[in-house]
RNA sequence: GGCCCAGUGGCUCAGUUGGUUAGAGCGCCGCCCUGUCACGGCGGAGGUCGUCGGUUCGAGUCCGAUCUGGGUCGCCA
């Protein structure tokens, strides 16, 4: 029995109504979220997007038929409300944006009817995330949800606006394109017309950007769909929306720079948090070397120190081993943290195995200067005070040591100082601290395929004066690329992209291609650089990851409307599921029977 | 694919060393209440403890498997 609007416009949302309208009609529409009958006279709290608006039945007001109806709102019923704004003589609720005014309705309609939702509309649920994710649409009223949102939505028309003012055009590209298995599994479609043929859904817009540049545009920008097929985490989704840009006739510093300025101004904008120009630069190794990581986060100190030289020569096989297998030795100091439990160490160290490690050695410093150590009983005296002064050890700190090749210890100790940052609380969500991590190794060798691949993308730019060693030492040649990294986490990051057709041949041979592989794979662009291509350098946001630290989230799922869960599965929808035999055999596939 | 955490009325949780009819708060339903806003008062309905199997005289509680969700390693050019 809902009834209709007719003759009824909403004047307002619910928080646009304010003690400067008092004496002013208005209609308002919105969710009832609680209503509280106190038997002759009844208040409702009216909830829109913009926040709640309290209303207030009284028979003397409404008539016989209007109260009545109040009399029947329950949770979540869709309202329209013709009243007057009033003072309120009550007391005033200082924790609602209207909470001195009410409105004093004289018409109410019911528009719609609710059945009592599965969990409770309101902020800070404590509703498990597998009920939110089945109703989301009920979740995504939730006041939270919405702020995310709409923050999302500001973020994104205030990228608009920026770049346009830089003289960027928003050019799309398709969506339905051709598979480069080089990096992340594609998502595949079935082509009806070209039966056994399949389209990829894109991993990025990269190489359509490129050619976009080898035409002419010049500045490009799309906030677009990206798709991977990769396994999930709390910052990782199958699909995901990036903020993809590339220029040309421009060098590392003109990316920087108009992105810092883009990031300055939205977060100026948005969240009033000052950022300040130039954000911090570090190279990859000085990140590497001091962090253990390529996204260091920067809020806390902890920095990794190499005590390879104090260790050398001391008897303690896992040092000694490590180091003459090329290895190192390196450790962090836990400020104050001396007197943590065993318990806690041997935590620690189980964690440090997850990331490869075959232990974790450690030193803890007591409140009186008494060493307890894991492996005291292979160091000389004069060894481990050199050791614990090497790390600035002072009374009541924790040492933490990991002895393995370098890229194990790197991992493990960059982990390691995080988690012990998380266990400390060092982490504060509203401290935003920004970094360009610059000079990437162009390739990485991967054991798996015998081989080296491109740590960015094929097309990335050796720097100048590393172009030499590609046929010489391949591993050790950097990169014109960056990553725009924020509290740990990777923002973003670009390169400048090769657009000399000798470079790009020679990272082909590098990375193992034929001439002619490499001219199936990308013979459009190869071809497209023949006809006279500028120099060109991009980057890409994520936005989903960008919006969430800015709403200080822990999860791209609560600033992304319809996430999918870990399998990758909507447990909304149910996607994805079955299709009719008519769909699949009009694409020339069969059902699979795995059983 | 590996490891870790969680799964008890609509929601959030409690459930002692396995022992009689499984509890609470909120929500929901009914009645009452003209200034509430975590409204209040009285009354009421509602669960067999994710699922399957096992141990036991007896299991929410122990064991195994499995499902679901989360975190993470691998993976993510």
């Amino acid at each position: 029995m809902a009834e209709s609007m007719k003759g009824l416009k909403r004047s307002h949302r619910c928080t646009e109504v304010s003690a400067e309208q008092v004496g002013e009609v208005v209609t308002v529409m919105g969710w009832v979220q609680k209503s509280r009958n106190k038997g002759g006279i009844i208040f409702v709290d009216l909830r829109d997007r913009s926040g709640l608006l309290q209303l207030i039945f009284e028979e003397s007001d409404c008539g016989k038929d209007n109260f009545e109806k109040a009399e029947k709102l329950r949770s979540e019923f869709v309202i329209a409300v013709v009243g007057k704004v009033c003072k309120r003589a009550g007391a005033v609720n200082e924790n609602l944006k209207t909470g001195d005014i009410e409105i004093r309705a004289t018409e109410v309609r019911i528009l719609s009817e609710a059945e009592t939702p599965p969990f409770p509309i309101e902020e800070d649920s404590k509703t498990k995330e597998e009920l939110r994710l089945k109703y989301r649409y009920l979740d995504l009223r939730r006041p939270d949800l919405q702020r995310n949102l709409m923050m999302r939505s500001q973020v994104a028309t205030l990228t608009r606006q920026f770049l346009s003012e830089e003289g960027f055009l928003e050019i799309e590209t398709p969506m339905l394109t051709k598979s480069t298995p080089e990096g992340a599994r594609d998502y595949l479609v079935p082509s009806r017309v070209h039966p056994g043929n399949f389209y990829a859904l894109p991993q990025s817009p990269q190489i359509f950007k490129q050619l976009l540049m080898c035409s002419g545009y010049d500045r490009y920008f799309q906030i677009v769909k990206c798709f991977r097929d990769e396994d999930l985490r709390a910052d990782r989704q199958p699909e995901f929306t990036q903020i993809d840009m590339e220029l040309s006739f421009v060098d590392v510093d003109d990316v920087i720079n108009v992105n810092e300025r883009l990031l300055q101004r939205v977060f100026k904008e948005v969240l009033d948090v000052e950022v300040t120009l130039p954000i911090e630069r570090m190279t990859w190794q000085e990140a590497m070397d001091r962090f253990g990581s390529d996204k260091p986060d920067l809020r806390f100190g902890m920095e990794l120190k190499d005590v390879s030289q104090v260790v050398k020569g001391c008897e303690f096989a896992v040092f000694s081993g490590a180091l003459e297998n090329g290895g190192s030795v390196r450790g962090i100091n836990a400020k104050g943290q001396g007197s943590m439990p065993r318990k806690k160490i041997d935590a620690l160290v189980d964690f440090a195995k997850d990331y490869g490690a075959k232990g974790l050695a450690y030193v803890a410093i007591g409140e009186d200067g008494t060493v307890k150590s894991s492996f005291s009983k292979f160091m000389k005296d004069e060894e481990m005070s050199a050791l614990v002064q090497a790390m600035d050890g002072q009374n009541g700190d924790l040492l933490l040591f990991a002895a393995d090749k370098n890229s194990v210890v790197y991992d493990v100790l960059g982990a390691l100082r995080v988690e012990i940052a998380d266990q400390l609380g060092l982490r504060k969500k509203d401290e935003f601290r920004f970094l360009w991590v610059t000079e990437f190794p162009l390739l990485e060798w991967s054991e798996e395929q015998k081989r080296f691949t491109a740590m960015h993308h094929p097309f990335t730019m050796p720097m100048e004066e590393d172009l030499a060693l590609l046929d010489t030492d391949p591993g050790k040649v950097r990169a014109k690329a960056y990553d725009i990294v924020l509290n740990g986490t990777e923002l973003g990051g670009g390169s400048v992209r090769i657009f000399q057709n000798d470079v790009q041949e020679k990272m082909f041979h590098v990375l193992g291609f034929t001439s002619e592989e490499a001219y199936e794979r990308f013979g459009f662009l190869l071809n497209a650089f023949k006809y006279g291509v500028p120099p060109h350098a991009g980057l890409a946001f994520g936005l989903d990851r960008l919006i969430m630290l800015m709403a200080e989230e822990d999860s791209i799922r609560d600033v992304i409307a319809f996430p999918k869960v870990k399998d990758a599965s909507c447990l909304m929808t149910e996607a994805p599921n079955v299709v009719d035999q008519k769909q699949l055999s009009e694409l020339y596939l069969n059902i699979v029977n795995n059983d």
